[in-house]
DNA sequence: CTTGAAAGAGACACGTC
DNA sequence: GACGTGTCTCTTTCAAG
């Protein structure tokens, strides 16, 4: 599963992740390799997966969605069909950005966004909770985002 | 602080969400758009801030990252000082991806990654409580990832 | 892995409608 | 805004050391 990454691979993760746009000439130059076989790295790295892609980091606010919140969410009753069916209607609600089952006495973890504290509470009723098999929800609201990194810790 | 989209704006921000690498020209045909006029829209995108950049996003197991969780953390006393030492660690340290204060019994959710439970462990341990301030720590760990995006509802 | 070179494509600024 | 043109830079691929 894992890919072995010698330090030339992840000085060109970490410079990527900083700024996915930097040509490969000025990316070449700052890890201190020649353009060609930096490419060939940077195409490995993508060919691998360790790259899963290039994205534009969007700023919620600035496109309008105020509302931040994790919700914690249990089923009832849980089983196989019931968790089923709960994670596909997860996957078709763009508001939910990520769903992870965890550890402990909840069944999954919810970061949702919206765009007022109104459309996020119709999205709660009218969209997630019609899946009757939820039996909690359990809401906690983001007030500050102190910090926010898309970088994986390459070194640690 | 929000700023206003239209229909073609937001048609550009979904799909550099989607693929950030792709070409203006390609983008101008998938939106249906002159390459200049979708160049300048896209420019203009990036310097209101929308689009805070473009990066490469990378799969934390390929990395070699195989520890994800999510700690609720406490500080006592919870004053001006407390918080900001904390906040500063907080900063310092890539294994915290992301930190949000939250509405609620707890003062701040922490994303954490790590190589495995042991570095976590150390990490928890020997980082992050040597600051003194926090007085509780709650950690779930994440089992599975059902869902993942870094897109933003644009239509919603 | 590096260097060098050649060809193709896209970015970007211009003027025009 | 859209469109077209031109220039300039980068990418990409090839070779050879």
């Amino acid at each position: 599963m894992s890919v072995v990454l010698d330090r030339t691979d992840r000085a060109i993760l970490k410079e990527l992740q900083e700024d996915g746009s930097i040509s490969n000439l000025d990316l070449s130059k700052k890890i201190g390799l020649s353009p060609s076989a930096c490419l060939s790295r940077t195409k490995n790295l993508v060919e691998t997966g360790v790259i899963q892609k290039f994205a534009a980091i969007v700023d919620e606010k600035k496109a309008g969605l105020e509302v931040l919140a994790f919700v914690l969410v249990n089923l009832s009753p849980l089983n196989r069909d019931t968790l089923r069916s709960f994670l596909s209607e997860v996957q078709k609600y763009p508001q939910v950005q990520e769903c992870y089952t965890l550890t402990g006495s909840h069944d999954y973890l919810l970061k949702i966004v919206a765009k007022d504290i109104e459309s996020y509470k119709n999205f709660i009723i009218d969209s997630l909770m019609q899946n009757t098999t939820i039996s909690s929800v359990e809401t906690s609201m983001v007030m500050g985002i102190e910090k926010r990194t898309v970088n994986v810790p390459i070194d640690a």
